[in-house]
DNA sequence: GCATGATCATGC
DNA sequence: GCATGATCATGC
């Protein structure tokens, strides 16, 4: 048996072998005996992907594919949508779920865990015209350890979905229980689905996989191609190292000793936007790829602390007309549009000796039940809109979100339902609610 | 010190 | 000229 290319014990090495893949299908980087290439177009390609492409084979279905590496290979099928951009084909399933097993596992010592904490994820353009073999590889590979903060989500339905087995209802099991982990069917499908005891009911329950779900793929997606923007390279880790070491050398610095090196000086005592042009400058100094990453989706935002820790001011976001709002869907808006990016907060904090310094710089993403909860003062506002355009949702009627005006003067003004001329409005981030997410990072 | 209303400075 | 991110101003 010829020696393999990488080492099975490195991510970093397997990750580096699979770079071979890209921009290729399986057909043209492995030998494939006619039994596979026969096939008209079913099959695994994942396990043919590890099978000749890898030349591995697990020893148990139990652990992570590459068992020494700790690392679970998985592939998964994308297609282009009209604006031309990857989007999921679906779902992405990970492991079959043992409804005996799970109802007395623990979720850090959980198999899920065990199994898929630490993935290789491959991509490929999903077309059913064309064989699996000959299917392509697009997108780079993607070296993924989940992070603490989906972790948390992945938790809560891990317990759910557990929970509803030990109460004996695995039979009622749906995707829509939970956010980012789903239970999705898998079986053989179709008319004689597969069934399967549950240890605390008689009832059989259908077959199911932790999965993924199509949206948290799509997240994983739209992640990666920042980081490839930006860096060439290929994870939301590098992204957030190189940002890092952007930010580092400043940190701790006062604002006027940051503008003296970057010789950027306040024009007037009073020039808004003077801590995000200092946030730019440092973050697109000699890289202009830093910059259009930021132009491809990332949320720049500088937040300033007072000396107590406490943001001076709330958050605000682009401005929307409420003729057009009464008219759209959350999903549709620019506000959850923006909730969904990630952000990078360049946070700036008086000291005692009233010296305002730099003094975080972190990424962070609004977590799915802080976006329901600002879904619903969108909501709130498009009924109100429709009512009376002159009462918004206040600061006090939200812990994530309110709504208040925005203009250039008193006289931009736009056009109500109700048919009156009233000073423009956007949507905030309660300044209480960034407070919170600062003492999170 | 905070909630709310009002507006500034910039870049495209 | 206008949208945008941010900040100022006021009143309690």
């Amino acid at each position: 048996m010829s020696e393999l290319e990488y080492d099975k014990k490195s991510p970093e090495s397997i990750y580096e072998f699979a770079l071979k893949l890209r921009g290729k299908c399986l057909d043209e980087v492995a030998n494939l005996p006619p039994s596979v290439t026969n096939k008209r177009n079913r099959g695994d390609l994942g396990s043919l992907v590890e099978k000749y492409f890898f030349k591995h084979q697990p020893e148990s279905n139990r652990g992570p594919d590459f068992a020494e590496a700790g690392l679970e290979l998985k592939t998964t099928g994308v297609v282009r949508n009209k604006s031309g951009s990857y989007r999921a084909k679906e779902r992405l399933v990970l492991t079959m779920i043992n409804f005996e097993s799970l109802a007395s596992e623990k979720w850090v010592s959980s198999s899920f865990l065990k199994k898929c904490a630490f993935l290789l994820i491959l991509f490929y353009q999903f077309d059913k015209e064309v064989p699996v073999h000959r299917r392509r590889f697009v997108l780079d590979p993607l070296l993924f350890r989940i992070p603490q903060e989906d972790l948390v989500i992945m938790e809560r339905d891990w317990q759910l979905i557990r929970k509803k087995v030990q109460d004996g209802k695995a039979h009622e099991l749906s995707e829509g229980d939970t956010f980012y982990l789903g239970a999705c069917r898998k079986g053989s499908g179709g008319e004689k689905e597969s069934l399967q005891r549950q240890p605390f009911s008689n009832v059989p329950a259908k077959s199911r996989a932790f999965s993924f779900k199509q949206s948290y793929v799509n997240k994983l997606i739209d992640g990666h191609l920042e980081g490839e923007v930006s860096l060439g390279v290929s994870n939301e880790i590098s992204m957030e190292m190189a940002t890092r070491e952007r930010y580092a050398p400043y940190i701790g610095l006062s604002v006027s000793e940051i503008s003296e090196i970057l010789s950027l000086q306040k024009k007037t005592k009073n020039q808004k936007g003077f801590h995000k042009m200092l946030a730019n400058k440092i973050l697109f100094m000699g890289n202009q790829t830093l910059s259009e990453l930021t132009k491809a989706g990332i949320e720049l935002k500088t937040v300033r602390l007072r000396e107590n820790g406490r943001p001076r001011e709330s958050m605000s976001f682009p401005g929307f007309k409420t003729r057009e709002i009464v008219n759209q869907e959350w999903e549709d808006s620019t506000f959850f549009e923006r909730l969904e990016r990630k952000f990078l907060l360049i946070v700036f904090k008086v000291d005692s000796n009233n010296v305002e310094r730099l003094f975080k710089v972190a990424y962070w993403n609004m977590p799915y039940e802080d976006r329901v909860e600002a879904q619903r003062v969108w909501e709130e506002t498009k009924k109100r809109s429709t009512i009376d355009s002159r009462n918004f949702p206040k600061k006090s009627e939200s812990t994530v979100a309110h709504v208040r005006p925005k203009g250039r003067d008193g006289d931009d003004k736009e056009l109500t339902p109700q048919g009156n001329m009233q000073v423009k409005q956007c949507f905030w981030l309660n300044s209480g609610y960034i407070a919170r997410v600062i003492e999170t990072l």
